[in-house]
DNA sequence: CACTTATATGAATATTTATTCATATGTTTT
DNA sequence: AAAACATATGAATAAATATTCATATAAGTG
């Protein structure tokens, strides 16, 4: 058993608010599709069978707390993963979900 | 750059919902107060300056989707940690949220 | 410069959900 | 068995939030 885990109150709320993100599926979706790809809007809204302004407003979200990055590319808004333990946060959720009976 | 990471619409859905669990300040306060130790009901709810009933509503989701087990002990109902990954998962937040400029 | 295309955004709506209050259930004690 | 204590639970309320609709902003195109 390792020791206790020393966590402040406003880590409380600032981890809350992280894992929030994960939270809902429309995100875990988007974050899942660009998982070691970059992708514009449009594309998502395509893919995932959503209206363009459902897509653009969770992006928004997901940008805020750095998730994920966009770039412009002419017209349109390349967006791609910010951070490197998405992948790990995503894993250990699905661990144990699926070691489930 | 590791793998791009299959993931079913079902286990989307029940990786959302896994992920809400830890959106909510209270029951991560829950979870952190139960880290290494076990807890009856009324002690949690005077630690955390809570009701009693809100606690056990919480206690209730958490030990749904099995995230803390529960024993009785006399008129008690002691609660503790379930899942040896809990830890993991919150310092894999904690990491995102710390290593923040 | 109008026009089209791509995305963002504000307001409104609907849905979810955390907390409280009142009360029920369950356990011990006298 | 009644009283006291501990927890659970249902209904009600309040607060948060995901989506849609309409429209604004921004960039390329004829």
């Amino acid at each position: 058993m390792s020791d206790k885990i020393k966590i402040s109150e406003q880590e409380i709320e600032e981890l809350s608010q992280f894992y929030k993100i994960f939270g809902d599926p429309t995100r875990l979706r988007i974050l899942h599709t660009l998982y070691g790809t970059e992708m514009c809007v449009g594309e998502l809204a395509e893919k995932l069978s959503m209206e363009q302004s459902a897509i653009s407003h969770q992006l928004r979200v997901l940008k805020q707390i750095k998730l994920v990055a966009a770039r412009r590319d002419g017209k349109q808004m390349v967006y791609s993963l910010a951070d490197d333990h998405i992948a790990q946060i995503l894993m250990m959720g699905l661990e144990h979900i699926r070691e489930e009976d």
